[in-house]
DNA sequence: CTCTTATGTTGACAATGCCAACATTGGGTG
DNA sequence: CACCCAATGTTGGCATTGTCAACATAAGAG
């Protein structure tokens, strides 16, 4: 049969092609051009589904924190207290472990800056589950005597911290940190009080 | 009289140009034909200077960090015990928050890949110090009970979550975390059992 | 069946990183 | 002092990239 003139569902194919490209060989290596060769497509073809590389990282972004809000979910879920707090942040520290590409994204900074409404609403959905999760563990005792806010950026910086230690070449370079599941997530069991165990 | 042919020193002016422009635009905007410009300079002139882009960010990150570790050998001169410990920790993000440049520079994949021995080197000085600063502490009794990998990892990942938080647009977004010194300190003070006193 | 619209293609332009060949300068050496 | 050479800067060029405009084709609504 001759060559289909249409590609079908370039919009996912794209996606799902820089994600392999973007583990592969980092995020300054990506280019529309050569998405579009790897698919073998005409050179402007991805415009018409991102008017712009930015557009399409910020799709990336969009689509990672939509999965990281539902991994955080699912793995919360009826879970209450400082376990509920340990599983979100577990959660967030193996979705970054995980899918390097798609957290690269998320820490661009020209991705951010151009962040549309949606990615703001996801990352903003995000810390209000922790804020919530926080409140309600408060509630029961826990830090009780500590502001939300206070708690809220010493676990941000933690959880944060822990994910760029386990994904950051800085610290994954020989003579850094060692970086296994269980040690990377100890410091967020030892905060919440809890025994660094595998959920 | 006559524009001179050599520019002098165009190496440094090249080094702090770039600076200015991380500072305003970020460092995807960086360009070396923008430098060139800038310096009034022909296009190709900074090749003589460092023979690739990602040589002149990779020389950034070399003064920045030759920067950051005379910042914390002066805070922490002197100090011992948990108090060195907040030193070095809040030099460190006092750093990160009044250079974001060169933070910028110094976290980007790119450059740490290509990072020379010499990066390596004033990376793998501070991670020295900052685990001779634990060592100590713990023969005093401090946490003495736990590795001394697992306090490192705790407080590198509570002091480059913090430093992250306070300069990264994700967070410094309008309903993202407050941000001042104190309050981006305090978690370290926690860990370390200090009070979150500006030294 | 037609026609409107989404989707691809082609060709172009400017900007950039990088290279080679050439020009100029200033400092060290006879 | 004159000369030479290495360091520094310039010019022109090439390949790649992001983005745009004009055109081509397919696919589905009416």
């Amino acid at each position: 049969m001759p060559p289909t003139y249409h590609h079908g569902n370039l919009r996912e194919a794209l996606l799902t092609c820089a994600v392999r490209i973007l583990d592969e060989t980092g995020i300054e290596q990506l280019s529309l051009r050569a998405l579009a060769r790897e698919l073998e497509v005409s050179h402007a073809a991805p415009l018409r589904h991102f008017k712009t590389k930015t557009d399409l990282l910020a799709a990336l972004a969009i689509e990672g924190a939509q999965r990281l809000l539902d991994g955080v979910r699912a793995a919360s879920d009826g879970l209450q207290g400082r376990a509920r707090l340990f599983a979100i942040s577990a959660a967030y520290i193996d979705w970054a472990i995980t899918n390097p590409a798609y957290y690269q994204v998320l820490r661009n900074p020209d991705v951010m800056r151009h962040a549309p409404n949606r990615l703001d609403q996801l990352l903003t959905d995000f810390a209000q589950g922790q804020r919530d999760a926080i409140r309600a563990a408060q509630s029961q005792g826990w830090r009780a005597d500590e502001s939300l806010e206070a708690v809220f950026l010493h676990l941000t910086a933690l959880t944060v911290g822990s994910a760029v230690v386990a994904t950051d070449p800085t610290y994954t370079r020989p003579q850094g940190v060692a970086v296994n599941r269980i040690d990377v997530l100890a410091p967020v069991a030892q905060y919440l009080g809890l025994d660094a165990k595998t959920p």
